[in-house]
DNA sequence: CGGTAAAGAGAACCATCGTTCTCTCTTGTG
DNA sequence: CACAAGAGAGAACGATGGTTCTCTTTACCG
């Protein structure tokens, strides 16, 4: 799940993607209070001079990681976004799955990051909202786009079950997470044509 | 969901009751790498030493924390466990919509310290692991005894909701996670009946 | 060509980290 | 009553936390 962006939106710059790459990495991979920027900037080749020129603080520097990740997301989006009715479902599906298992998965970079800023209004935890957003949104989208009657109750239902599918994928086993998330989002999906019938009718709250 | 245990297993005394609650509030509320033991122990009105007496290291006050949290959840358990057939599933449903959305409800304290600690072998992560298994086995068991007829794929699908469940109540908002998750665990004891006629019939892995 | 901005090198800041120590005082049990 | 164990008080350890500093060298841009 983690990559740096390719191309940094504000001033590009070789110190300041080496340090992003290897802050991505290390943050992913222990935690964000676990290490330390003296280790960012060493495994970047970087001084500690260099790093503070590019990042007025840690924290801007793990709030420009989550968007680096957020980023690299997007991107991945584009693709599944263009498909049609439940294909586009199917393919957030995949992309979700997609994530899971492979080597040196730790689960959800945002979720991971979450519980460790207990300030709600914190910058990384606003970026974190906005990237939960953007996931929902698209998701709600493609369940309205595909004809689902209650888009909403669909989509956080999805997103539900994506964010447990992570955190089987990271603490339990991958494979197994996957076959049951796509288990669950088939489920979802057939439920476009099967949840009139089994629901009594009631507006959706937004 | 942090609750210290109100019988200690090992030798009780005192300190060590008020250092490991001290230690249940800080480490829920703020992140295990994110509070020192000076903290704690000025929380408990203890000295250093007598952390040190009855704790080897920081690291066997963070297994006590989460082994305090799963006894307590334990405790809690028994009463649904009670239950018969699928008044058992709601009650443990109930039992997660319960620990949502309280004040300073922040997630789920196991996978919380799971995101702060990268080696699977380590000691914190075998608590986890246990009280994981622990939990699945529980709702696993639920559903076999209801009749249902894949009770470790509805059991897998209980807990990935619930781990979305408890993530979308720290991160969104904590009524309307309770709400979708309750949707969906409904879902799920009405596939009780409709699994056989949804699905193509193939055993269950393990 | 000259100037400005970025990067390297490295020391230093103070606070906090987890951990250990000594020394005194209370307390309960034999 | 005596003696051992538990707890309080407080200093200290070296390591590391995030942050700031000075000084020199590189390299691009007009």
């Amino acid at each position: 799940m983690p990559t740096a962006s390719d191309k940094a939106p504000a001033k590009r710059s070789e110190a300041r993607e080496r340090l992003l790459a290897a802050a991505t990495q290390l943050f992913y991979a222990e935690g964000i209070n676990g290490v330390g920027v003296d280790r960012i900037v060493a495994a970047s080749n970087v001084t500690l001079a260099t790093f503070y020129r590019h990042f007025p603080s840690k924290q801007d520097l793990v709030v420009a990681y989550l968007q680096s990740v957020h980023d690299s997301l997007v991107a991945r989006a584009a693709d599944s976004d263009a498909a049609e009715g439940r294909e586009r479902i199917g393919k957030i599906g995949a992309e979700v799955m997609g994530e899971i298992g492979y080597e040196g998965f730790r689960g959800c970079a945002f979720l991971n990051a979450a519980s460790e800023f207990e300030d709600p209004e914190s910058p990384v935890r606003e970026v974190i909202a906005d990237h939960r957003r953007w996931f929902h949104d698209r998701v709600r989208r493609a369940f309205a786009d595909a004809g689902h009657e209650r888009p909403g109750h669909a989509a956080r239902h999805f997103v539900m079950l994506r964010d447990g599918a992570v955190t089987a994928g990271y603490l339990d086993s991958p494979t197994t997470a996957q076959r049951t998330f796509k288990r669950g989002v088939d489920g979802l999906v057939r439920s476009i044509d099967l949840d009139p019938l089994l629901e009594e009718r009631a507006p959706e709250e937004p």
